[in-house]
Formats: structure tokens, C-alpha cells, sequence
DNA sequence: GCAAACAGAGTTTTT
DNA sequence: CTCTGTTTGC
């Protein structure tokens, strides 16, 4: 190790500013890099690694590096096999902490009880299992749901404490001191269902690391560099773990931002950023202050705003990105009008030549989709939500996986129940209980207790036969596992258990689309060569990767957007109650509102060139109507950095204003919108109703929209065509105008939708 | 065993 | 309001 510098010829270290470089050359020794909002941390953190290897200073093997999501393990895995070429295929540990600890945990399984070919359980399998430990204990289900229980459980596993380890306070959080008594209930289950959940793979080789010196010991060999990304999300199980493996050698380098730590939540510990220096004494730390992403402006917003903060480490960010607009904050009358004016701007980005899919929309929370979503179907503009179901969440497909959860290990019960009556097959609650009870009686896996039971007479003939018919199915599969592809095998599954025949005999339009998921996941089947390895992807990933192409605005949550950069960046619901969310307001105090204010920070600075932010004097939540004031952040907003437009309805604080001091609540609209003058006309009833619509005089071409503007129309659907839309179902085009087609719809209703979210049926 | 009626709940989410 | 899960009645 004689040279410590860094060639300057090395390619990936030219583009890199001071700091950045020096991240890149402090090889040794524990590092801390403070990186703030785009200042290019992935770019140094993959330099880094690619910098190790080419220095041989460790093998590909040797560097543990670890991420949070799969997609920030695809980045890097990506960016570092542009800079060293193949020799990334050899880099075994870099990934989530999860597929990190699955891998390990696959070669020392007999260590915690299971065998290597384990089942990762999901949070909905976590929760059916749960439910039925509470009911074996006649717990009223009502008083201690299970989702408290799994919550409560999860937080344990991340904290790193096993049954044994709590204490009588949290005991006591669970149904009046039973908390560790059913978590090992539950870790007793699961161990027999040869399973464990996410938690689990972190805590089950924290424990083996403890208690195994030669295993850690192993891998203490092995591992001659640690980097962690995304420190701050760390939580407590992941630090013990880290503190674990980077002994002696403390190579260890760990990016951060304590400004974007947002999931706290979900167990992640800011502390462990802000104590790292202690943890790993002589730590260099290193600040990335220089962002390459947003204009002065966007900057200096979040900045002014996370100043509001009190416990920070404190960076300032700076860039030589010349003058941009200011962060527009715009105040509507309701949330339909929100979207509508989001849809009007999104539509002008068109017509100056720029691409939807630069442009995104970030809410807090699910529920405010919604109101786009609508909005946008009406219209016709091009949008993707990002979250919610994923594609391996949806039922139809987790039904598909449960056949060939069931086909690769028959131990996993929860696969099994999910999937024995379905398609219906007259199974129904009172055939399951005996084959419960008697698989509890002999300790072995329901699969197993059927094939007993069907040589008996406790189940009724006609059940025992369906019974013994579908095990034979299995039987049958099982052999075809060892010759058919996995893509084969689960075409196989859902022909011949009737499952897809089932789907064929519903004839609507989600069945429909399920039809054609299951198909997209047989497909997704094709590049895995053993069902185990597509089982383990599908744990572990949860996202089909497909790639459209179309050109659309992205709708996410702010928690999402995390990583992402968007030239556009919308940004609505910045009102008390919803942004900053009720309850953060009303819980948690000061640690959450701070929480919140980090988001908020996080979701303006995913801006590059312009960010808006949007708040609603009127909004409905659960159906009621309820006026709202203007999010404190939006108050928070450096002045000087900032445009507030006041629309014709006002935006919130006007609006009060003019609500206290005026008869009549539109009397500052009367300028702009004479034909409304009549004081409690028909308008007023509609304007209350959430039906007001002012055209917005900013946008006058706004009356064409600009999606029929350059389009070209499809010329594979004409007028009189049967089509099939995602949402809506099979109809028929009545009209096409540019890329937007009318269509009758046969559910009845007839719609304008854009051409390309349609097939031909 | 199944469909229809009813009650209750409803941030953020990755793995 | 809308979805989910449970209870009820056939």
C-alpha cells in the first residue's frame, strides 16, 4: 500500500471537486461524508469503490457495501461497472442490508434453526400468522390487533432485542404484558414453518455474529472495506451489525445527510449519524456542500426551511448554477381546482417543448393521488403513480406464488391456506380447521396433515376427494418443477388448478387486467433458471422492472421521491393537517414536526429548475369538507426566494380575509370573473359544491390542450373500434382527436382518455 | 359454503 | 368517501 494518492489519470476521479476526492483517497480509517441534497454522493461513493479495486486494494469480494433499496444497489452496481468493467459481477456484497444478510443467512441457517432453503414471509403472511396465534390464545383481536402486535415486533427486531431481551416495559406494550410471550410464539412459528420475515434477516445474523465468534470472525477477514449509503436511515440492528464487522480494521466509510432523515418511523436512528465520530474515534468527516442539481433559488428555499430545525450537524449548501425562477407557492380554492391547475401546467410544459416525464408530482400521502388521477383521466394527460400495490403485492399475483410458494417448500402453510380454496373449490373454513388441529397435534405442515387426513373419514367425502385431488396436483407439479423452466411451471400451475379459467369466467375489466399480470409475471419468469431463485428475487425485490417508454408526469409520495431529481417539481397539499399531517401535529411533538420539515425539505430539493408548491383553502378528507389554513412551511420559505401567486379564488389567506369581511365570498373574484358577480347566484351553490371553475387568465391558450397539439393519432385504432382501457374496461371508440380518443365505455359511461393507455380489445 | 349487508378504519414504506 | 374485514342470513 505505498501509493495513498490518487492518480489523477484514473477517469473517475476527474470529474470529481475536492471533497469529493478526497472521500475518493481516504482509504483508511473510518469516514464520515456529510453529503447534502445533490452534491453528488453516489458519484463519490462509486469512485471510491472503483478506486479500491483498481488499486488492489481489495478484491470485489472484499468491500461490503450496502444500500437501502434495491434500486440504490442497481444504481451503484451500474456506475461502478462503467468505471471497472466486468470485474463488478464479481462484488457478491454490495446490496440492501437485506439481500446482504439473506445471502449470508442462506449458508448458516442450521445456526438459528432453519435450513437453507427458508421462506422470506411479506408483512401480509407476517400479519395472517399473527391473527391466528392471537386467536390460539383466545385474545379478543379487537382490543390487540394484530397490526399493533407486528408493529411492535417489527420495532423489537430493528432495535436488535430478541424475546428473551426485553424488558417488563415493553412487555407491557402487548395485551397487559403478553409482548414477549407471543413474539415467541411467533418466532417459534415461523421457525417451524422453515420462514422468517425481513426483520428476522438482520436479527438472525446479528445473533449469529454474536454468538459464533467464528462466523464473525470470517467475515471480518473477508470484509477489508465497509461503505454504507444512506446512514442516516440506519437503524439499531444494521449499526450493531456495522460496528460488529468493521472491527479491527474500522475501514468503514458511511454517506449521509442528517437533513433527509425521514424514517424515523420505521425504526431508523439519526442518532447514528450524529454519534459516529464517537463510535469510530479519529473518523475523518467530509462535507459535500457543493450541489450540482437545483438553481439558487430551490436551494436557498430548503435551505431557509430546514433552518427552521434545531438538532442538525449542519451544512451549507452552495453551486454556481446561474439564477432560475423562485419557488412559485400558489393558493387555490379547493383540491379539484389544485389538480386542475397542476394539469394546466403540466400542459403548458408541453407546449414549451418539455417532456411530461421531466416533471413530477410529490404529495405526503396516498390519498392526495386520487385527486390527480381524476383529473388527468378527464383531460388525457399521460401520468404514472409510482407506489401503492406493487406488482408482486397484487393479489392475483401472490396467489400465483403462494402455488409455487407451496410447490418449492411444503412446509409453508401460510402459501397453502392462502391458495386451497382458491379458485373455489368447496374448502371451505370447517375443512381447514381439522386439518389445523391435526397439524397442530402432530407438529407437522398442513400440506402434510392433508395427505393423513384424506385416508381417514374425518372429512366429509366430498370435501376429502377435492382435498386429495389437489395434493395429487402438487405431487404432480412438484415432478414437473425438476423438468419445466420456472416459466413454464407457473403457466402450468395456473391453467391446470383453474386459476386462470377462473379470471376467464369473470369477464370484467379487472380481470382482465389480472389476466394479463399473471401473464407479465410468467414472463418476469423467464430469466430465472431455479424457482428458488425467482422466489428469492420476488422477496426481496418486490418491483418488476418494465420499462415504458411513454412520456409521463410521475406521481409519488415525497417519501418516494427520495433520490430522485425531477427539472419540475410539483408540489400540492401544503396545508396545516395534511402538510404537516395531522398527525404529526398532534403526536410526537416537536420530533415530528422536525421530521416533517426534513421532508419538506427533501421534496423541494428534488427540484431542479422549477418547484411549485400548492395549498387548497377548501379540502375533503374522508368525505367532509373542512377549510384549511396554509402549511406553516410554506410561512418558513425564505421571502426573498420565493413568488406568491394569488389566483382569482384567492389561495387560503386571502380568502379568510375576505370571508370575515365580506357578505359575499367571491366579492374578489368579481374582477375577474364577471359573469359570477351575482352575489349567491347558481354559481355560488356550485362554487361550494367544489364545482367552481375559473379559467385561470395566466393561461389564456390554455382552452386547447396541448396534449392534441403536436400528437400523432395511433393508426392502429380507428372510430368503431372495440379497445380495452386499465381503468375503465372494454368500449368503443366513438371519436379520435389527435392521441385522445372519445370512447363509450361499457360500463356505461363514455370518456376522453389519451390513446396510449389503450390496447385494442 | 357463499353472497350480501354492516361496521370500522383510514400517514409516510422498504426489505 | 371508499375499502376491508366480519357478521349475518340464505
Amino acid at each position: 500500500m505505498a501509493d495513498t494518492g490518487v492518480n489523477p489519470q484514473e477517469p473517475w476521479v476527474s470529474g470529481l471537486n475536492p471533497p469529493q476526492r478526497e472521500a475518493v483517497e481516504t482509504t483508511e480509517g473510518p469516514v464520515l461524508m456529510l453529503a447534502g441534497a445533490g452534491t453528488g454522493k453516489t458519484a463519490a461513493l462509486t469512485a471510491r469503490l472503483a478506486h479500491l479495486v483498481a488499486t488492489r486494494r481489495a478484491w470485489p469480494s472484499e468491500i461490503l457495501c450496502v444500500t437501502f433499496t434495491n434500486r440504490a444497489a442497481r444504481e451503484m452496481r451500474e456506475r461502478v461497472g462503467r468505471m471497472i468493467g466486468p470485474a463488478v459481477e464479481g462484488m457478491p456484497w454490495l446490496g440492501t442490508f437485506h439481500a446482504v444478510a439473506a445471502k449470508m443467512l442462506r449458508r448458516h441457517a442450521e445456526l438459528v434453526g432453519l435450513q437453507s432453503n427458508y421462506t422470506i414471509v411479506d408483512t401480509d403472511d407476517q400479519l395472517r400468522l399473527l391473527k391466528q396465534l392471537i386467536q390460539a390464545e383466545n385474545l379478543d383481536e379487537k382490543r390487540w390487533p394484530a397490526r399493533q402486535l407486528a408493529g411492535l415486533i417489527d420495532r423489537w427486531k430493528n432495535r436488535g432485542l430478541n424475546p428473551a431481551d426485553l424488558d417488563a416495559v415493553e412487555n407491557e406494550a402487548y395485551a397487559n404484558g403478553k409482548g414477549a410471550h407471543f413474539y415467541s410464539l411467533y418466532q417459534n412459528r415461523l421457525k417451524t414453518l422453515n420462514a422468517c420475515d425481513f426483520g428476522d434477516l438482520l436479527l438472525h445474523m446479528l445473533n449469529i455474529f454474536r454468538r459464533e465468534k467464528d462466523v464473525l470472525e470470517s467475515y471480518r477477514q473477508r470484509f477489508k472495506y465497509i461503505m454504507v449509503d444512506e446512514y442516516q436511515d440506519t437503524n439499531s440492528v444494521q449499526y450493531l451489525w456495522l460496528r460488529l464487522l468493521a472491527q479491527p480494521r474500522h475501514n468503514i466509510c458511511v454517506v449521509g445527510d442528517d437533513d433527509q432523515s425521514i424514517y424515523s418511523w420505521r425504526g431508523a436512528e439519526v442518532a447514528n449519524i450524529l454519534r459516529f465520530e464517537k463510535d469510530f474515534p479519529g473518523a475523518k468527516v467530509i462535507r459535500l456542500e457543493q450541489n450540482y442539481r437545483s438553481t439558487p433559488e430551490i436551494l436557498g428555499a430548503a435551505s431557509g426551511l430546514i433552518d427552521a430545525n434545531s438538532e442538525r450537524l449542519g451544512k451549507t449548501l452552495w453551486t454556481e448554477a446561474g439564477s432560475g425562477e423562485k419557488v412559485r407557492v400558489i393558493g387555490v380554492w379547493d383540491g379539484p381546482e389544485e389538480a386542475r391547475r397542476v394539469g394546466e401546467e403540466a400542459e403548458s410544459l408541453m407546449r414549451r417543448g418539455i417532456r411530461l416525464s421531466r416533471a413530477a408530482i410529490l404529495v405526503r400521502a396516498q390519498f392526495q393521488t386520487r385527486e390527480f388521477e381524476d383529473r388527468f383521466i378527464q383531460i388525457g394527460l399521460p401520468y404514472k403513480i409510482i407506489g401503492g400495490f406493487r406488482f408482486y403485492e397484487r393479489a392475483e399475483s401472490r396467489d400465483a406464488l403462494a402455488y409455487l410458494r407451496v410447490i418449492a417448500q411444503p412446509a409453508d402453510d401460510l402459501a397453502f391456506e392462502r391458495i386451497y380454496n382458491t379458485p373455489k373449490r368447496g374448502l371451505g373454513q370447517k375443512a381447514l380447521e381439522k386439518l389445523h388441529v391435526y397439524a397442530r397435534s402432530q407438529q407437522i405442515p398442513l400440506a402434510m396433515a392433508a395427505l393423513d387426513i384424506c385416508d381417514t373419514d374425518e372429512l366429509p367425502a366430498r370435501a376429502r376427494n377435492t382435498l386429495l385431488a389437489l395434493m395429487r396436483d402438487f405431487a404432480r407439479w412438484r415432478e414437473a418443477a425438476q423438468t419445466l423452466s420456472p416459466a413454464e411451471l407457473v403457466r402450468t400451475v395456473l391453467d391446470e388448478s383453474g386459476y386462470s379459467a377462473m379470471l376467464q369466467a369473470e369477464k370484467t375489466a379487472e380481470a382482465a387486467g389480472r389476466l394479463e399480470n399473471l401473464s407479465e409475471l410468467a414472463r418476469a419468469m423467464e430469466e430465472y433458471e431455479t424457482l428458488g431463485a425467482f422466489l428469492e428475487h420476488v422477496s426481496l425485490v418486490m418491483e418488476n422492472e418494465t420499462a415504458d417508454a411513454q412520456d409521463t408526469i410521475t406521481i409519488m409520495t415525497m417519501h418516494a421521491a427520495k433520490g430522485l431529481e425531477f427539472d419540475h417539481v410539483f408540489l400540492p397539499g401544503w396545508e396545516e393537517g395534511v402538510f404537516p399531517s395531522q398527525r404529526a401535529i398532534d403526536e410526537g411533538g416537536l420530533r415530528s414536526l422536525e421530521e416533517e420539515r426534513r421532508l419538506a425539505y427533501v421534496a423541494i430539493t428534488r427540484a431542479r429548475k422549477e418547484c411549485t408548491i400548492l395549498h387548497a383553502a377548501n379540502r375533503r378528507i374522508y368525505g367532509q369538507w373542512s377549510s384549511a389554513i396554509p402549511s406553516r412551511f410554506v410561512n418558513e420559505l425564505p421571502e426573498a426566494m420565493t413568488s406568491v401567486e394569488a389566483t382569482m379564488t384567492g389561495g387560503a389567506s386571502l380568502w379568510r380575509a375576505q370571508w370575515s369581511e365580506h357578505a359575499d365570498p367571491f366579492a374578489h373574484v368579481a374582477n375577474a370573473q364577471p359573469a359570477r358577480t351575482m352575489t349567491r347566484g347558481p354559481g355560488w351553490k356550485r362554487a361550494a359544491a367544489g364545482e367552481y371553475d375559473p379559467t385561470p387568465k395566466h393561461i389564456p391558450e390554455a382552452r386547447r390542450s396541448a396534449a392534441s397539439f403536436a400528437a400523432k393519432p395511433r393508426t392502429d385504432i380507428a372510430i368503431g373500434d372495440r379497445v380495452f382501457h386499465e381503468k375503465f374496461g372494454y368500449g368503443e371508440v366513438l371519436a379520435q382527436e389527435g392521441n385522445k380518443l372519445e370512447i363509450a365505455f361499457e360500463s356505461g359511461s363514455s370518456k376522453r382518455v389519451i390513446d396510449s393507455f389503450i390496447r385494442p380489445a
